[in-house]
DNA sequence: GTCTATAGGCCGATAGAC
DNA sequence: GTCTATCGGCCTATAGAC
């Protein structure tokens, strides 16, 4: 179908090339169609950016979905979030969104729900390791691995790499100490290590 | 001086709108100069992007070395790192170094240098507190600083603030075992919150 | 150093044929 | 649904006067 094919095609030079190379010319280059069939489908770009933006996010919370339902919901989150493809696509589309208030409004909606996600998979977690909620409040430490992820993904964009074996290994670390222990077995996780 | 004037005006541009309406004229009619002058100064409006970002970063350093001056240099470094106005710039210049190697070079170069002044903040910190630096890398302590402030700043750009007193109050517990205690004093500093 | 003028290109969006 | 053709606009960069 073209409009799946104008949609591939944007999300391809959204990733690559950025928000700026994004026009009806190229988005209909690239799909191999002609551009005014962008405007047949799309009235306006702001349409396509929302429409790309709509189905990057159902691609996301259907993964989510897949995470929260293994048996290690946080450390599921956290190995999705470090997957490379999906951060370059999301600055794209945070940095649009600053500029564009229907957007911005679709991923703040979108970042709230992600967010929520990651607090109730840190709060069962943390439950189950028996450590107290109200010192590490959960939605904190969701915003930690979601922090961290992010600066190891945009290191990569830049072509850095220097701590994040450390960083990574102190985020399992971490996630060690909540699945397996208990309070009284901390010292036994640490020594895993 | 012109040249400053120009630089000052593409700031401007770059923070409020986005790299993509950093035009010559643009910048020309908000420094209130012809956009010939801008070609003066600069051949290229690549040449613009790397000179502001190259005058962005000193002002960086020189913050840098400031807050590493302090008595509490991490605590600085955090407090520095949650300045709203930096990280809009920030993600701009990253994107715009996803699809232009100098100054993805120039930006890696920096993002380094950085990392390198928190990790050495982070180091000293973990030594006073008489924690151990291979179970806490530094490198990774100053990388989940820097995650935790642009989670933080991203939100603040998407118009959330979910979660954010619950991380910040997070943070600041854990600088204040650094800062506070050695590891017998755990307990009194986790009371103090 | 500062200006006017302009070449040459890509852009979004539309009109209207088939 | 798909096409050709085109308008009006903003862009970078340059030539050349003062």
């Amino acid at each position: 179908m073209s409009r799946e094919a104008i949609l591939d095609a944007a999300e391809a030079i959204l990733r690559d090339e950025g928000y700026a190379a994004v026009s009806s010319r190229k988005v209909a280059a690239v799909a191999g169609l002609k551009s005014k069939l962008v405007h047949y489908y799309f009235k306006t770009m702001d349409e396509l950016f929302l429409a790309l933006l709509r189905r990057v996010e159902e691609q996301h919370f259907a993964e989510l979905r897949k995470a929260t339902a293994s048996g290690e919901p946080l450390r599921a989150l956290w190995h999705l979030s470090t997957d490379p493809t999906v951060p370059k696509l999301h600055k794209e589309f945070v940095a649009l969104a600053t500029h564009h208030e229907q957007l911005r409004q679709e991923i703040a909606r979108s970042a709230q729900r992600t967010r929520q996600v990651y607090a109730a998979a840190a709060e069962s977690a943390l439950i189950v390791a028996g450590l107290s909620t109200s010192m590490f409040p959960p939605v904190a430490i969701g915003m930690m691995l979601d922090g961290i992820s992010r600066v190891l993904s945009t290191d990569k964009i830049l072509g850095l790499d220097s701590g994040h074996a450390d960083a990574i290994a102190l985020v399992e670390t971490l996630l060690n100490r909540l699945s397996v222990s208990r309070c009284e077995e901390t010292t036994d996780a640490q020594q895993q290590i």
